[in-house]
DNA sequence: ACGTTGAGAGAGCACTGCTCTCTGTTGGTT
DNA sequence: AACCAACAGAGAGCAGTGCTCTCTCAACGT
């Protein structure tokens, strides 16, 4: 049974992150500061070291916090899409990640921006929730694949791409082959690329007045690439 | 005639650039002090004030610096492989791209990781270095192009994002179709994902033991998007 | 009932960007 | 040649940051 203590530590830790949360609508992960979170909580500074080691720990909970509302609105969409073709699938799940980063550019600058210097995220903590959206992007493929609708891309690899390729299909038990595992990581990597770009303004100001589509035509192709029929 | 004094200034000026390039090599960013940069110079801080705006306008300075050096590597590497494929000349674009990143990472992140908070990059000042990669890449494809080794590819843009294109198309002089012109604006986004990905450590720890061979199969693969042949 | 643990306060250190004022020099104009 | 304005730099100071240290007092387990 917790204690009171306990349980008013527990809640104050939460508050820290929502508050930090909070924080990062308005400003930007370089900027977050402990002591703009100690005074909106009523605390003095040095008390919000009780709960949180230093600013780094304090990044990698709102990371964890960010990559799981990423990753379950994401997933949503995925899931909600179910009926429709599978390149469908990856544009719903493209145009949910889209619109989060847009809503939230911060935390979605602390997920895919500039790492923090000298933090590296625990691997323990962040991996598992860092991983979410690829997982869903290869839930997709996979329905495909069980589907007979995922056509094998051909292709070598060099050697020591294939055995990395292995290891990560058997680790999350994977059934598509290698070739487009290979690809489906470029489409990862494709798609937070395109989502940055946006997010972080590099086209350019009057590029694109439409991003929305050019991200579906942009996900289109990227799904022929890793072996979905386009239409 | 400049006067001795004006002499001077440009040269403190380059100076201060120069120790900011430095700077970089070990901090983010983000870290960046001004007045880290004064006392490397032998100045007081409030005297650097004298020659830089503030602290934006110095990374103004150094962002335009980071993307004509990148410009220049990329611009190289595809002046060099003039004689190969157009699908080898992207892939070494894309390898110069890496190995500038990877040598220069903090100075990457500057141009294509979180925009500095509250700073918006003067166009003026940054558009044309900023755009010099994405040219060199539609050098190889005009290159192509022009030899007739660019297929058309297929598939209906959107009203808007057509029109957005055709003027791209024309400001820069374009003769490739824009169904190619919209794969190629998803090919470099898709490369400068791929490459924040590996320098900011995002596929995770121990996944890809060879990040470049992994480039050269994806800059392959999208290769193939844009209308080049793939082998 | 009593030590131990924990939460919070407060002062302080070293650092940041930036502004203001003051001094001395340079440079163009009369 | 003389003069006054423009300029470079110094120094102090303000408000803010992350973080540490010490102190006090309440809550907790034995």
């Amino acid at each position: 049974m917790p204690t009171p203590r306990q349980v008013a530590r527990e809640q104050t830790l939460r508050d820290i992150v929502r508050i930090g949360r909070e924080q990062l609508a308005t400003t930007t992960p370089a900027e977050l500061s402990l002591r703009a979170v100690a005074r909106e909580l009523g605390l003095v500074s040095s008390a919000v070291y009780r709960y949180v080691k230093d600013r780094d720990a304090l990044l990698t909970l709102l990371i964890v916090d960010a990559y799981d509302e990423l990753g379950a609105e994401v997933e949503a969409a995925v899931a909600a899409s179910s009926r429709r073709t599978s390149v469908r699938r990856l544009q719903a799940a493209a145009q949910a990640m889209r619109s989060w980063a847009l809503r939230e550019p911060s935390r979605f600058a602390l997920l895919h921006g500039t790492p923090v210097p000298g933090y590296a995220a625990p691997p323990d903590a962040t991996v598992e929730p860092g991983t979410r959206v690829v997982v869903a992007l290869l839930t997709v493929l996979e329905d495909a694949h069980r589907r007979g609708d995922l056509r094998e891309v051909d292709g070598s690899l060099p050697r020591s791409l294939r055995t990395d390729l292995e290891r990560i299909r058997t680790e999350y038990a994977l059934a598509l082959p290698v070739t487009n595992l290979a690809r489906a990581l470029g489409l990862w990597s494709a798609l937070v690329g395109a989502v940055a770009f946006e997010v972080f303004g590099q086209y350019g100001p009057d590029t694109l007045h439409d991003p929305a589509a050019f991200l579906d035509v942009h996900v289109a192709t990227l799904a022929g690439t890793v072996g979905l029929p386009t239409p």
